[in-house]
DNA sequence: ATGTATGCAAAACATTTGCACCTGG
DNA sequence: CCAGGTGCAAATGTTTTGCATACAT
């Protein structure tokens, strides 16, 4: 079992039952190398195609939803329009996101998460997963 | 301005700056009486057809997102692929979606909402709004 | 060899928009 | 009357799928 920070590999990828091909092994070095650590499947595309890889859209859905079956990224839909992908670093986390710049902190509060079980506990629900994501400005688009 | 569970008016869609019409009186109406609390603009779609009303589906999702800038309806994206609408109560809330029957249960608590906060204070937003929402299997879905 | 993966084009969806016609105040 | 609203059809943008070909093991 993957821990940490450590980088993705091809062993992750045959754990996941998936074959070791260049598609799979590109796209993980995108989600790795880049930048921004969210990524649409368009923004993994494009930085692929400037790369000079060859390799089709569909491809890179098909690739990213298998991979966050195989629980190696988390998908995230900060904006109803589109999902973003970042790689999974084995420690839960929620978001702010900044709704001018986008720029998106992670964050992770013990008491929230207690909270949110002994509310769902109390209504009776056996919580699977949540979603928490704040929106707001950050300090640097505050002028 | 409205307090409360009051039915929504004429009234609340001429202080939105609305004309009183009927797609937009019938859309109201259906938010109100149907015995779902959280409507994808579809679902309003069909409960109109089966009303014998000649409503277009571009015209609810007009009349929705007009409603939504009038804040008289929330927006909310449990699912990535589709908005619901429910009709703003006045009181701010989160919800628990049971991922089998899609039962929605809201609630409202105050240390969370707290600790937001504080928490997008240190990290230096101002925080707009928040969407949390929790996701699993409610009771009667558990056998 | 052979079951998987991939690329491409087309399909599927939810949602939005252009436009000619209708309607509320 | 006339600005604003509506229905319809077409456009949009994201994501999915069918299928013939290419590739990993």
């Amino acid at each position: 079992m993957r821990i940490g920070i450590n980088a993705l590999t091809d062993r992750d990828l045959r754990d996941a039952g998936l074959k070791v091909t260049t598609p799979r092994v590109k796209i993980l070095e995108v989600l790795e190398k880049a930048n921004q650590r969210h990524l649409s499947a368009e923004n993994v595309y494009r930085i692929l195609l400037e790369a000079g890889e060859d390799i089709g859209l569909a491809t890179v859905y098909r690739v990213l939803t298998q991979f966050e079956a195989a629980g190696l990224v988390n998908r995230h839909n900060f904006e109803s329009n589109h999902a973003v992908f970042e790689l999974d670093d084995g420690k839960h986390h929620d978001h702010i996101v900044c709704i001018e710049c986008n720029k998106v902190v992670e964050f992770f509060d013990e008491m929230i998460e207690e909270r949110q079980l002994e509310i769902a506990n109390r209504y009776g629900f056996a919580i699977s997963e949540h979603a928490l994501t704040l929106f707001g400005l950050c300090q640097d688009c505050r002028q």
